[in-house]
DNA sequence: GACAATCTGTTCGGTAACGAACACAACGCT
DNA sequence: AGCGTTGTGTTCGTTACCGAACAGATTGTC
């Protein structure tokens, strides 16, 4: 049996607030449902809500001139979306789009920038988190640059078995192609390599993990690198 | 004539302080001449001083596998050197190289922290000086993969054109390799056809630049959307 | 059961990189 | 003046990816 109310700490950030500091946090927070390809933010655009994902998770991507989409960082029930709102500024240096349905704890920028106020042990956590995230970013350019395709396919589908708390997610190889910044074409080949070796399966846009530790060994270093940063920044827990 | 004490309004980002905030920190930096090829931090080591380059430039670079390695961005005037310590985590991502001789001035973490906690005006600048970053994070990371050796060299060269302060600067066509990333065959092909357009000059090392607007054309947008977020950001001054 | 929409697989020629290797030219040193 | 060091130019074959186009296969809809 599924509680009513969506279970705060299924949210790793939220986890690892003191109590106090959470329950007032959470006070504040409404949950919301999100769907598949809702475009949460834009960017330049003015940060509306921040969200924390519980099942449900975000692409963060950017684009060069207009056309070229890449994904620089992804969004889920370890982190939160609106991160720059720490910064005392309210735009977003990314599109946020919702990559996996499912719930979020959300909160208005106003109401966050209040709890922020009240809550050094929230501001030092995001804070630690943002850290993170930067180390991510800087792991995409490098891993963008020198890793092929499969390897980086291979490490998007452990990232994104981390943040869908499932064997199973749905995403099709023309929305891969996007995320990666390549070909449809290149993702179908990548795919059908990893499948051959049955580290995945697919059909029609549902894709199975089937060997997580061969699918770690496919993957470059740069998914140990991200997780690793994660825990050595904001702890085991 | 030179005055001996540098002068602090060089960095852009001590000019944007009010004048008592300004004087405080100054009275606790220390000038410091940077020398070429420096290693200032590793990553994840820890931070001893941060640094506000005057006329130096310093390049941040991250590494895939050991071997590769690429530049993410690039530190003069216009920013400062451990930014992560706003963060609260005294850990860099990035490796901190010195690009460009010159004075900076220099502070350790600790009197660093102390600033931070007795003016506001330091942390709302920096903070948003962090926005900047992570904005040319992102940038690069699309940079890096969607455009051509030569635009991106074109790029780099504006880049550092801006933060010498001078037409002419030092660099070899295997230390711009190494920061884009890409093999020094590659840089000379791309240098040579910036040189037979007549953008630029260059001999064993010594590099002019001829003609700013050409070279403005001949570089990707993202030189002119890593400014822009800056200005937009932090304001015109 | 027919049909359209969606998803995946394959092919084509082209290009911008790659690693490796070698040639040469300029400069600095003794 | 000679010699090693450093920086630049060129070549070779190879590879990963590109854009475009088309073919088959699965699914949902009427």
């Amino acid at each position: 049996m599924r509680p009513v109310q969506p279970d705060p700490a299924a949210n790793q950030l939220l986890a690892r607030l003191p109590r106090k500091d959470q329950q007032r946090l959470l006070a504040e927070c409404e949950p919301a449902s999100l769907v598949f390809a809702e475009i949460l933010v834009e960017p330049g655009e003015q940060i509306r809500d921040v969200y924390f994902p519980l099942q449900s998770f975000i692409s963060l991507t950017t684009a060069a001139d207009q056309h070229n989409i890449l994904e620089v960082a992804l969004v889920g029930n370890e982190g939160m979306l609106g991160v720059s709102l720490i910064l005392g500024v309210d735009a977003s240096p990314f599109h946020a789009l919702v990559q996996g349905e499912g719930m979020a704890l959300r909160l208005s920028a106003l109401q966050f920038r209040r709890q922020l106020e009240l809550s050094t042990a929230l501001q030092r956590l995001l804070k630690r988190y943002l850290f993170v995230v930067m180390c991510q970013l800087t792991q995409a350019a490098a891993c963008t640059r020198f890793h092929v395709v499969e390897t980086r396919l291979a490490r998007w589908l452990l990232m994104t078995h981390d943040r869908a708390q499932s064997d199973r997610f749905h995403v099709t190889h023309e929305f891969l192609a996007y995320m990666l910044g390549v070909r449809r074409v290149g993702v179908t080949k990548a795919a059908s390599a990893l499948q051959s070796r049955h580290l995945i399966a697919y059909s029609r846009g549902d894709i199975t993990v089937l060997d997580r530790p061969g699918l770690e060994a496919a993957s470059c270093t740069c998914y140990q690198a991200d997780t690793a940063a994660y825990t050595r920044t904001l702890g085991k827990r």
